[in-house]
RNA sequence: GCCCCCAUCGUCUAGUGGACCAGGACGCAGCCCUUUCAAGGCUAAAACCGGAGUUCGAAUCUCCGUGGGGGCACCA
């Protein structure tokens, strides 16, 4: 890899959810900016008026700043080679097109759109391949110039060679040679005098001085048409990099913003906006998105400053990856282990918020580590550690009945249990485990029925963190008073 | 239909002609630990798409199949 410093873009439309794909070019392009020393950019690519969203813009400024990739340049932010909103940019564009035309690169096309749709028809009947079939590539310049002046609504095609080969290098696929007769005069500048992709996109790129372009390889199909405008206006190309694209789950089919299959679903989603409701962690997600489509050989649980070290062009793969949000849980719950405790705390503190359950700090502090290990996504905190903040718990009276006894057996290990620990100043674990196994030792019972009637009892659940620092931290008044309250029920059965 | 890309365990991947009876991770199964659930430790099962060729030697290079994916707009 050079060491010369890079600058990167993501480029998303606003059109939708922002969604993995997105997130994981942002993340490359982050890193190799970041790696290089260099710049990573944020452009808004808004040529499309018909299917922009409102939002959409925000979103994806959200979903980049919440994934820790603060871009250096970008719309909000602005930056020296701004501005960042295609549609700002409307003249650049024009004034381009105005320069292929100008070089016969490009001409101008005013057949009606009907027209047009007619002409694909009938090559789609006769078999062929759809496409422009040329009527104004052949106008007199002359005459062409006379109808623009005369305000004749009109677009800008690019003009593609027929003949040859067009030799398009990607780096991580070696070079791509395409027969140009399989290309088409493609629209540039559309009637409203936005551009389209193909224009704004390599006008944006080297204007903006990008480096390396990383993108989907949905592009791969009018790569050629690019590095030819590329060509036509007599610039250097940028590194282009194609990335794989994503798989449903399942293996078969792209993965796309249009597809709410995927929204949401059994708590996963595939939009970032999610990912913090649902209780991911953008370590996890970036984590998880990173080696989907990049190999390490070992040690794949990284941090961010971790992926820079590593990341290069040359370890990325180019064959399709199916997600798998089997790994998102692994990789989220294992960065919420290397989380510190007070870092955890302030994280699940608005979980716990959201349930309508003020977690004091310092009680949150001390539960972090009894939970943490047991936390696949943030919000699990609640159904592990709800218990610490409830002034009482109602136990489903069954579970109090632990296997093997009747209810007028566990009633009495409850009431065992009450006298052992009412005689204990406080509840520290030191102080409790060992008269309560002695206990055990001498009732003949398992350790796992007497202490399964204490955990019903103190937690109001079958499942919980470990039943004496629970306690310990949950106070000996509680604590005792919960117990009362098992026995009750017990006796009452 | 045409064009392009891709091809190693179920999934994500390591592998760049000999160090590979193919390594890691997720998941799955078993065992250990254990007051529940986890976490952790150990063990197991699990792959080079097929066929030709190049070579002393191929997962690795070439070709042909096959399979998968993407694209063929005044959308990006």
């Amino acid at each position: 890899m050079s060491i010369k410093p890079a600058r990167t873009r993501v480029a998303p439309s606003p059109t939708g959810h922002m969604h993995l794909a997105t997130a994981r070019v942002a993340l490359y392009d982050y890193l190799l900016a970041k790696r290089t020393g260099g710049q990573f950019i944020l452009r808004i690519e808004d040529t499309d008026l018909k299917r922009t969203v409102p939002g959409a813009e925000q979103e994806i400024m959200d979903g980049l700043r919440w994934l820790g990739l603060e871009y250096d340049e970008g719309p909000d932010i602005g930056g020296k080679f701004g501005p960042y909103r295609q549609t700002e940019r409307r003249e650049i564009y024009q004034r381009h097109a105005r320069i292929l035309v100008d070089n016969g690169s490009a001409y101008p096309c005013f057949c009606a759109p009907d027209r047009l749709e007619k002409v694909r028809q009938e090559q789609m009947k006769r078999k062929e391949n759809p496409r422009y079939d040329g009527t104004c590539r052949a106008l007199d310049p002359d005459e062409a110039a006379k109808r623009m002046a005369n305000g004749e609504s009109y677009t800008i095609r690019f003009k593609m060679p027929r003949e040859g080969v067009t030799v398009a290098r990607d780096h991580l696929r070696g070079d791509i040679t395409t027969e140009n007769k399989q290309l088409n005069d493609y629209v540039l500048l559309k009637t409203d005098g936005l551009p389209t992709y193909h224009l704004a996109a390599i006008v944006d790129d080297h204007e903006m001085q990008i480096t390396h372009v990383l993108r989907g390889s949905e592009w791969l199909g009018t790569f050629p048409l690019h590095v030819n405008i590329v060509r036509a206006f007599g610039w250097e190309e940028p590194a282009w990099v194609h990335l794989s694209v994503f798989l449903k789950p399942s293996g078969k089919g792209k993965l796309s913003k249009r597809d709410t299959s995927l929204a949401m679903k059994d708590g996963y989603s595939v939009f970032i906006k999610d990912m913090n409701e649902l209780g991911y962690t953008p370590e996890g997600v970036n984590n998880w998105i990173a080696l989907m489509g990049w190999g390490v050989a070992e040690d794949d649980v990284m941090t961010i400053e971790q992926m820079i070290e590593r990341f290069t062009i040359d370890s990325l793969t180019p064959s399709p990856a199916a997600i798998n949000f089997q790994k998102l849980d692994h990789f989220n719950a294992t960065h919420i282990r290397l989380f510190t405790t007070e870092d955890l705390a302030a994280r699940l503190k608005p979980y716990f918020t959201r349930e309508g359950i003020s977690a004091d700090d310092s009680v949150l502090l001390k539960i972090v580590p009894l939970i943490r290990e047991r936390l696949v996504t943030l919000d699990d905190c609640i159904q592990f550690g709800a218990f610490f903040f409830k002034d009482e718990v109602a136990p489903n009276p069954e579970d109090l009945v632990t296997k093997g006894l009747d209810a007028k057996q566990s009633a009495e290990v409850a009431r065992r249990a009450y006298q052992i620990l009412a005689a204990q100043p406080d509840l520290s674990h030191e102080r409790c485990e060992p008269p309560m196994r002695a206990y055990v030792e001498e009732s003949g019972y398992s350790a796992g029925q007497v202490f399964g009637i204490l955990r019903v009892a103190v937690t109001g659940q079958k499942v919980s963190p470990p039943l004496f620092e629970s306690m310990e931290v949950i106070g000996r008044e509680k604590c005792l008073q919960r117990i009362k309250n098992a026995i009750e029920i017990l006796e009452k059965m």
